[in-house]
DNA sequence: GTGAAAGCGCTAACAA
DNA sequence: TTGTTAGCGCTTTCAC
């Protein structure tokens, strides 16, 4: 009647060694509660190592409707470059807890989103971490409350839910700083901004906060903008075109807060047409601090996003005895210092 | 006795309806071949309908013996900013079939790979695939022999496993005639070559590959390169270094073929220190096309690594109704025309 | 100290 | 056409 070649079963671990299924339950699973002869433990250890016997923990499951397993389900995370350390982060956590992970991804379909989160559910999954790739507001889907879950990297409205985001308000600060303490007081350019376009014409969150951050520390400095320059933030071309005429002007900015990567490589470019030297005549600041900001030449200060951290608290929290408490965890996105920021000279 | 609020079973929908489990079971599993009275299905549909049944996969596995499930372990390509497009890929395909997958890395550790399968198959997965972040020979874990399984972007040397890899010989030979049909014919330089590093000694795969695929369309145009520039593949510093000199020569090349993006972006850099233009002054092609590429001004001829298109055929290959045979399955790498190229002039 | 027996939710012979 | 019954591999209560 069985349909494939089964594996080593308790029963056999039990006959090998003489004892009952019940004796042979109580040793593997390491219970100390029932007491069992040493010498009975010792000859089901010893039968279970010599049959090369191994837990069949979809039964396990069924009986202790545990199954040690986390569902993660993310719009698009592993399609955005850098984005693949919340993955990451989340895998470690989920694994120091000997939990292993289904993965997935909506490609932001709700319905594809409601599919998935059901094909986990239908396999018991102990918790949810509902993943996206940028920033923002999200409305998870109802099935997420019938287990513990997390958001990773967005909030949502109702307020139900354990959140844990990067914290893009400081990060805002920390640029400006970076700026102040080489001596910059006039000047100071913004491109980016909060990324205000056709598809997001309230900007988007990262962008919202960041300029918040920066907004206070220039403030709180006596001091204001040089300018901000509103544009898209999906490639550098945006940040060239932004900043392209600035530079050829006699009061050009002599320092530029990029809202990523992206677009600082698109000032970097820009810079280069002008005949204009990073960080000599200009100095920049971004953030997210991908791949790219160490492969410009000079490489690139900016503030980076947590990924692989923001992966490891969602999956610490959702695992954690109490389970997951309604609340946000802003995690600091960490300086890094390189060669693009200089005292300004003219 | 059971340790927390149960859903709704099949028994629940049998009492609703009032028919046996059994009539549940085959109506809701779809099966045709037991005659069911239109009444009873109708019933019986109703209530599951009605109660909000979801079938309870870990119960329905521990039966059939099958999980619907499937275990994906790489070395770390999540970390691996392009690379995540194997595990959409992978994704894509198991959905199609109904599948679900558990992702784990291994960060190269033998120990660490050797639990995450044993994890794996402990709960029971139907197919397992090895993914490794940059193509190349493994010897996968003895596990692996234990499920239907599949190597993606991966040989072995065994010859026993199935494996997913990219064409790169094919797309070292399409590198060079996109240069041959623009007119190039001297002056024809590689940067990176081989990949041969302290670390990689005799060097890497795609490098290997595409070195013969290069080598291969010269020769048979009656052509030798201009010459070859082994170095790093890992940052454009290394491109950068590699070509610096050559472009001030008087006899400098009038073409490159970059073994990757990274290295294009090096020569991309040194030609503007040069004041050399692409691609008036030299056409550039490269492989991977990442993001890079359509970022670079002017934007680059690229040959694509076909991560998702691997992916998708591993899944494909695993879950065929005849299981995955033993065989080499090459993938092509699209060509992605740009700007990089142009007839040489001088 | 150990074992018999029940049951987790589902499938599938077999009988009615 | 439908119901009875016996498990899948494991945990756990209760009795010995």
């Amino acid at each position: 009647m069985p349909p494939s070649p089964s594996r080593v079963t308790q029963a056999d671990v039990a006959r090998h060694a003489g004892v009952s299924r019940t004796t042979v339950s109580f040793v593997l699973s390491g219970r100390e509660d029932m007491r069992i002869s040493i010498e009975a433990r010792r000859r089901i250890l010893g039968a279970a190592e010599e049959l090369g016997y191994r837990p069949n923990l979809t039964a396990q499951s069924l009986r202790t409707r545990k199954t040690h397993t986390l569902g993660l389900v993310s719009d698009t995370v592993a399609g955005t470059p850098h984005a693949g350390g919340m993955i990451q982060g989340a895998l470690e956590a989920a694994l120091e807890r000997d939990h292993l992970l289904y993965f997935a991804e909506s490609g932001g379909d709700p319905a594809a989103e409601r599919k998935l989160l059901q094909g986990m559910l239908d396999r018991q999954v102990d918790g949810l971490v509902h993943a996206a790739m940028s920033t923002g507001r999200r409305r998870p889907s109802e099935q997420m409350r019938s287990r513990p879950c997390v958001l990773l990297n967005c909030l949502d409205d109702s307020g139900e839910f354990t959140c844990v985001v990067p914290d893009e308000e400081e990060a805002g600060r920390q640029a400006v700083r970076l700026l102040l303490e080489a001596g910059h007081r006039e000047g100071v350019h913004v491109v980016g901004g909060r990324h205000l376009t056709d598809g997001t014409p309230e900007g988007v969150y990262a962008g919202r906060e960041r300029m918040r951050g920066v907004e206070a520390v220039m403030a709180q400095a006596g001091l204001r903008l040089g300018g901000v320059s509103e544009c898209d933030w999906s490639a550098p071309e945006h940040g060239y075109a932004a900043v392209r005429g600035l530079l050829d002007s006699p009061r050009r900015p002599t320092a530029f807060v990029c809202c990523n990567d992206r677009l600082a490589f698109g000032v970097y470019q820009a810079a280069c047409d002008s005949g204009l030297a990073v960080p000599r005549d200009l100095s920049v600041v971004s953030f997210d601090d991908s791949e790219l900001a160490s492969w410009l030449r000079p490489s690139l200060t900016s503030i980076a996003l947590p990924h692989r951290e923001l992966g490891r608290s969602a999956v610490s929290l959702l695992l954690s005895p109490e389970g997951p408490q309604p609340a946000v965890h802003r995690v600091p996105m960490p300086v890094r210092r390189r060669g693009s920021i200089a005292a300004p000279h003219r």
